[in-house]
DNA sequence: ATGGTTTTTACTGCGTC
DNA sequence: GACGCGGTAAAAACCAT
């Protein structure tokens, strides 16, 4: 999908916004109003690959969902007693439904599935709250449902063990939240997710997820505050010339994009303050230094900026 | 549990307004 | 004197083993 397709128009000024709309981010460049709002369903969940295959894929009803417990394909028994053709529906078949409609909602969630059932809102209601895009919420309820399936999700807390499955589908989409949002969005203890992340990388999700590269926190710390995009694109240009630099391995993201940040707003004569910035990025100040220090002892700035 | 690494806390001195 | 900045030592947090 090319990202052009992806525009959509500033509810205040109807510029065009910029940003990661997969990641939930996106910025007014005009009048810098912030739209966290979550982008809902960008396109077909499936790529066609021939016109063929297009047509065969076409289809009616909602995308299935794996964030609903039965896939979102269960029939619902209206509840408005009318019948096909909106006439309302005589009193004894009225009771009929009536009854249909309750044993409907006994049969459709199980004992067995009334927990899943109850993980997945969960995890749909942590990305709503967290203005998540939907391809996260879906990865988040992949990976539970795999959990409930090895049987790692005994014994374990529903908040825990879905909170850990929301980080992971965010890092798993590239979308760059931390453990500290998680946490902060669900009301639990940053350890206890790191407690429940870590369960799941060792059972379920082994292969390693790399950490959203240093660019996606610099927009990301961009978009939740008031800095100028000048700054920005200073910071993602200085990021992108000493991102692969060995001294910077093993440090906090967080630090170096506040780092970044602050030196960009240095140069260009921004009245950033360091505890501006370090309040933003949920870093200290002593940390912003040493990153700062760091990235100018290793590199002259004419030399990041003008290389030969 | 432990040891190595990173971040935070708390405190200092310096220059400027 | 308040403020922003730069630095340091020690405590705390984190991570792999």
């Amino acid at each position: 999908m090319e990202r052009s397709d992806l525009q959509s128009n500033c509810p205040s000024c109807g510029n065009i916004l910029i940003g990661d709309l997969y990641a939930g981010e996106v910025l007014c460049p005009s009048c810098g109003l912030v739209v966290l709002e979550q982008i809902e369903d960008i396109g077909p969940e499936w790529k066609a690959i021939d016109p063929e295959d297009k047509a065969n894929r076409v289809r009616v009803g909602p995308p299935r969902t794996i964030s609903l417990h039965d896939y979102g394909l269960s029939t619902d028994i209206s509840s408005d007693m009318k019948d096909s053709q909106g006439q309302y529906l005589k009193p004894d078949t009225r009771t009929q439904f009536h009854n249909l409609q309750k044993w409907q909602r006994r049969i459709r969630i199980s004992p067995s599935e009334r927990s899943l059932s109850h993980s997945l809102a969960k995890i749909n209601e942590v990305s709503q709250m967290m203005n998540l895009p939907k391809n996260v919420s879906e990865t988040a309820a992949r990976i539970y449902r795999e959990s409930a399936r090895l049987k790692v999700a005994r014994n374990k807390s529903i908040s825990g063990m879905t909170a850990a499955s929301v980080y992971i589908a965010c890092r798993k989409c590239g979308v760059g939240r931390t453990l500290k949002d998680i946490s902060r969005s669900t009301h639990l203890d940053k350890r206890t997710v790191a407690k429940y992340y870590r369960i799941l990388i060792k059972n379920v999700e082994k292969e390693y997820i790399p950490l959203p590269p240093i660019h996606k926190y610099i927009s990301k710390l961009v978009n939740i505050s008031k800095i100028d995009p000048k700054v920005e694109r200073l910071a993602l240009q200085l990021a992108n010339k000493t991102n692969s630099s060995s001294f910077l391995v093993g440090k906090s993201p967080a630090g170096l994009a506040a780092a970044y940040i602050y030196i960009s707003s240095v140069l260009l004569g921004s009245e950033m303050h360091q505890k501006e910035i370090a309040d933003i990025a949920e870093v200290t100040e002593v940390t912003i230094r040493n990153r700062c220090r760091e990235i100018l002892d290793n590199y002259a700035i004419k030399q990041i900026l003008y290389p030969q």
